[in-house]
DNA sequence: TCTACTATTGACCGGCCGGCCAATTAATAA
DNA sequence: TTATTAATTGGCCGGCCGGTCAATAGTAGA
């Protein structure tokens, strides 16, 4: 009962002060909303609401609700870029291992990250983007990898490394950016079965596609 | 002389009253501004001056900014499906023969209206859609087509149809969203070949990849 | 021509929102 | 302990934004 009334008394003094706990608490309450309401249609008030934290603190520690968003984004997509960067790097095979690693592995981040869909629309939507280096760095690699499989003649080689990545970049994502609609489609005209369409089913169809697709002959 | 003066008097009396055009500068004011800044970071005064209209005339004609875009969303997709639909129904041929010109169709509607991509990517971020009616449409159409394509040993048939739809869409759609990315990306490091990442050169490799992966064997 | 209707306007309002500022309080170094 | 720095707060402001309302003016039908 003490310590519960000791916890109680805290938000009077609040944690004691720790200035990087408090930024990670605002990111994390603003990518929460931003991502689902919107940058523009969400206040800061709430952002610091939901952190719980004064307004003036999120102008404090990050200058404008603008920088805030593009910290946000910048964070979201660097937990990304390094899980994938680790995985290019490490992997030792062929190119049809480490292909089917990364796409299995962008499904899972879209599957479990459930922000990461609709974080990735609003990435297409914004015209600044603070997360280009960390993707261009993604891409040479990743390029690099399919272009030296192609010489080996693991990979058709008339086609440009950097369609194939965008070809199944485009795959993951899409599939999770329209999921919602589809099961409302679904619902409202019974001439779809719904039970094939789960995320497995699509990934295991888009798998086929592409690796035939891709395949050299 | 005359006749210019008899114009400039125009803005006191404007056009004659003619509600029909006034509701269609409306909406083409409020798809370019909505789709361009987003609908919660685009006022309507801005809408209204755009369309040369006072802003209470919106209210008027669509009776809240949400239900303006929702009518905007309508709008632009209607033109979309009826163009597919024209197509889809009117097309005669072998399965392959389709899909081409569909994907073919996808991408040049994609390329030509500049508002296109952006506004599939509202339509994934906003929660209410009032396209799904529209949108199931085709996508019935196009799994019928599919469906049979398949039985005549035309397209692989362990792919759910739906799955092969999704992902020419995903292939066209991804592309025109992370153009703009992709041209600062090449332009920061010269380690891309700007030249090999024409509109063109891109579908020409999807086509390559997608009619690959779907041959039936 | 008169009337009823509605498109159109301009003025206005209450509320919210981003940002600022002065004051307070905790950590830190001297 | 004291002084300095920095985190944190509450209060405030100017401005904008969505929406309303009463008034005006074309328009169509009786």
């Amino acid at each position: 009962m003490t310590t519960a009334t000791l916890e109680n008394q805290a938000p009077a003094t609040r944690r004691r002060r720790d200035p990087e706990a408090t930024k990670e608490a605002i990111l994390e309450a603003a990518e929460k909303l931003f991502v689902e309401l919107g940058p523009s249609a969400t206040p800061t008030s709430l952002v610091a609401k939901e952190a719980g934290v004064t307004k003036s603190l999120i102008h404090h520690h990050f200058g404008s609700k603008e920088d805030l968003w593009l910290a946000v984004r910048r964070r979201h997509f660097e937990r990304y870029h390094e899980a994938q960067l680790q995985m290019l790097k490490s992997h030792e095979g062929d190119a049809e291992s480490l292909l089917r690693q990364s796409i299995v592995a962008y499904f899972q981040y879209l599957k479990e990250d459930t922000n990461a869909a609709r974080f990735m629309a609003w990435r297409t939507i914004e015209d600044e983007d603070p997360c280009l280096d960390l993707e261009h760095e993604l891409f040479s690699l990743g390029i690099e990898r399919l272009k030296s499989a192609q010489e080996r003649g693991e990979v058709r080689s008339d086609l440009e490394p950097l369609a194939i990545i965008k070809t199944f970049l485009a795959m993951g994502l899409h599939w999770y950016q329209t999921k919602n609609q589809l099961c409302e489609l679904c619902q409202q005209i019974p001439g779809l079965d719904p039970e094939n369409l789960t995320d497995e089913s699509y990934l295991e169809d888009s798998l086929k596609i592409f690796f035939e697709g891709i395949k050299a002959r």
